[in-house]
DNA sequence: GCCAACGTTGGC
DNA sequence: GCCAACGTTGGC
């Protein structure tokens, strides 16, 4: 069992729209090494922290968890997707997504600002400087004090 | 809207 | 293989 961190801009998909879908796939990176956590290393039942980026404040919203393996992203094949991209073909995909259940909110949604103030959680990638990866693993100490902060 | 940090592209 | 130019991310 892994523990991940995984971006989202709540105005283009929020995890209020996740409880709503119950499932979604996760397609649209465009990021090796995001790809590369997706198709080599989540594993159905990993759990996942949802953050919300570009957010006021950004913070993690709540937990979701991986429910498929990874496939291709059709997006890459379609001409009409911002995601498109004209290099992959369906016989050699190059983007991967994984399907993403909704879990639960919060009760406390934690913000980015309290993520920094807590230094046990220091060493977090996404609190690391110019830390753009949309797709993170996440220690599962950290996991855990984050479920208790959060209360979920 | 600004801009620092980072990833990707492409010329050489 | 280097690296400048460019595009994107994401906090502020």
């Amino acid at each position: 069992m892994k523990y991940w961190l995984m971006k989202s801009e709540p105005d283009v998909f929020s995890l209020d729209q996740l409880k709503k879908d119950k499932t979604t796939w996760w397609t649209g990176v465009r990021n090796y090494q995001a790809r590369n956590f997706m198709m080599k290393d989540m594993q159905v039942g990993d759990e996942v922290l949802f953050y919300h980026s570009n957010a006021t404040p950004p913070g993690v919203a709540g937990i979701a968890r991986i429910s498929k393996v990874a496939e291709p992203d059709k997006e890459q094949f379609d001409k009409k997707s911002e995601y498109f991209d004209p290099k992959a073909t369906k016989e050699k995909p190059i983007w991967f997504c994984v399907q993403v259940e909704y879990v639960a909110h919060f009760k406390n949604y934690i913000s980015l600002p309290e993520l920094r103030d807590n230094a046990k959680l220091a060493d977090m990638l996404v609190l690391q400087k110019g830390s753009r990866l949309s797709i993170q693993p996440v220690e599962k100490k950290h996991f855990d004090i984050l479920t208790k902060l959060g209360g979920a």
